[in-house]
DNA sequence: GGTTAGCACTCAAATGCATCGAGTGCTAAC
DNA sequence: GTTAGCACTCGATGCATTTGAGTGCTAACC
């Protein structure tokens, strides 16, 4: 007993069906379909195959048939045909895009807010790892004795900065000294390479307290990262407009595994060097959101990846439409990101 | 017919029953009390009474009755006695703020949560409002030609930056002349009076851009208001274990009004300046949270209020504990606080 | 061979109905 | 003023029945 054309076909007409409205397809709903035209005793004995191999399952013996996490998987593997938006969704899209957002914080919400309400999943964004991120200009800002601010700026318009210890007594102008020299050495320098790069004209300066050099740039590497806190969410609510969740225990696990954002942050960090990203129901290694389906997809700045989106809904969600709306929106805001980072450079 | 003792006794006991159990108490529940001797008639007599006065409902005629809005607000204003909180539950709360705490942000969420998982009901915490922190340091640092960042370091440890736009041309020597001025002018200046200071040494450097100043300035004032991101939530999915959730589009309701925070937010700021406040359902002026109670109290920074804690609950919520948990926690959270300021001072 | 009409069968959901019991209001007696 | 007693209300509970969407199987058909 094969996989053929037909059982494809009926495979997907069930699919599409139950994505649509929730509720266990029967025999008659397919064999009415007008690119169909087989009996309903027909599509029985097909669906009891389709069964049979695992595609298909049944709540209980009078009702239809639901397709299986196998069924999905089968799905978006090879059945599921790209899907487009249409030109008014390009354009609401575009426009979103299009009022002032100058700030890197600013962008990440508004498209975690128009693929949560795009899609009418829940939707979340990783904000850009900055570890690709450029040095342009450190300096050490004096705040009391023992202590600076040290402030980065990026060539992305991104600034951090974090309170130091510096060496006791140290005066404003080895302050101004050491900035300048970081600066002359670490301009151009990654995020991710700073903790590598050795200044041997700072050691004079520093040679009683060695370590400060090491512990200040760990600081400022770890100011760059954002953790569970660099997750934007949006359209939580979205999810109880389903009936799968209409079980409150459902919903109250589902809205459990969002509340903090650590799971998320894991399942979004870990997708970070795929394109696109399918995890259907028990797929999932986080249990909390094992019967959810998760999509991501990477978004670039000047063409390597940089964060990642993603939307998390019922596993029987719209695969095809979101696929279509993660490339599209995931290529605006790489853009819209990519426009900010070069006109600050 | 008036309010007499035995009226107001049996309210509270109709009350403090609803409030733990959330089903309609009947006249037999308060007769059997050991503390009431009345027969069940007596007591129907009187709750008879007590709906005709507006402070008990029936939600048919053959349930008990529910305390009205009216009836909880008699109860927090005259009835509830003070409640305290178990020693055991005092050191938990003192060692929740034992641990390393040096950032503001972590003393807020930790706050949150306390207040939550101590309450079980959904809590919220307003970071600081820093304008009355005071100004210690200000340095320009060049970014680019005619742009420059802006670092202000506080008395309290924050530091914040922004970028601003300088005179084009503006030499690394007069940026470090301005902050260098400012710093002398600024020192010691809230900054909620940051805008109305007058620099008059510096009209001269920056005669052609006299903007340059007040455009800075304010644009500083702003990266000091945190808005509705301000606002840490706690809790959220703790609500939908009382009953009156239970019914879907009512959790639907509360959870599409917290998700965005800015109703939070508003509710918050308005607090800002009454130790205490309990709003009761209808109370609250924002439509979707009318069937839940609000609690908020400011905490307190060297004895002047700077932020905001609250506790949003069911109506039935258990007012004389929340207040308890509300004055400890404010006080742990100022103390912590001063603390954190004076030794950054 | 594959396809289909027909039919018995299944089972969740809906419907109808009697019962139960927690609660009330009222009245008459204490 | 308080209380025992009693009729009454009405949602909740339980149970039997019906309904209907769906199945599986078989025999006939092309």
């Amino acid at each position: 007993m094969d996989l053929d054309m037909r059982k494809m076909r009926i495979l997907q007409a069930i699919i599409d069906d139950y994505i649509m409205t929730a509720t266990p397809v029967g025999s008659r709903t397919i064999s009415k379909l007008p690119d169909i035209s087989l009996s309903s005793a027909t599509i029985r004995n097909e669906m009891s195959d389709l069964e049979e191999m695992g595609y298909l399952e049944q709540p209980h013996t009078s009702a239809g048939r639901v397709p299986s996490e196998k069924a999905y998987r089968l799905y978006v593997n090879s059945i599921m045909q790209r899907a487009e938006l249409t030109e008014a969704e390009k354009r609401f899209i575009k426009n979103c895009y299009s009022n002032t957002l100058d700030e890197v914080d600013e962008i990440v919400r508004q498209t975690a807010w128009v693929l949560s309400s795009m899609s009418k999943y829940t939707s979340m964004v990783l904000k850009p790892a900055l570890t690709a991120v450029r040095i342009k200009h450190i300096q050490l800002v004096p705040v009391s004795d023992g202590r600076a601010l040290a402030v980065v700026v990026t060539d992305m318009g991104v600034t951090r900065d974090t309170l130091i210890n510096v060496p006791r007594g140290m005066s404003y102008q080895q302050l101004e000294r050491v900035s300048r020299i970081l600066t002359a050495r670490l301009q151009g320098c990654p995020i991710r390479d700073v903790a590598s790069v050795n200044i041997p004209e700072l050691q004079a300066d520093l040679n009683s307290q060695r370590e400060f050099l090491n512990n200040a740039l760990a600081a400022l590497h770890k100011t760059f990262d954002d953790g569970p806190g660099g997750v934007q969410l949006s359209g939580a609510t979205n999810m109880l407009n389903y009936p799968e969740y209409s079980d409150m225990s459902k919903a109250r696990s589902f809205l459990a595994a969002i509340e903090t954002k650590d799971v998320l942050y894991k399942i979004l960090t870990e997708a970070a060097d795929v394109e696109f990203s399918i995890k259907i129901g028990q797929e999932n290694q986080e249990k909390d959101i094992q019967d959810c389906s998760v999509v991501t997809a990477v978004y670039k700045v000047g063409g390597s990846a940089v964060g990642t989106l993603g939307v998390i809904g019922p596993v029987r969600m719209d695969y095809a439409r979101v696929l279509a709306l993660m490339r599209h929106i995931g290529k605006s805001v790489s853009e819209v990101l990519t426009n900010l980072m070069e006109e600050e450079r």
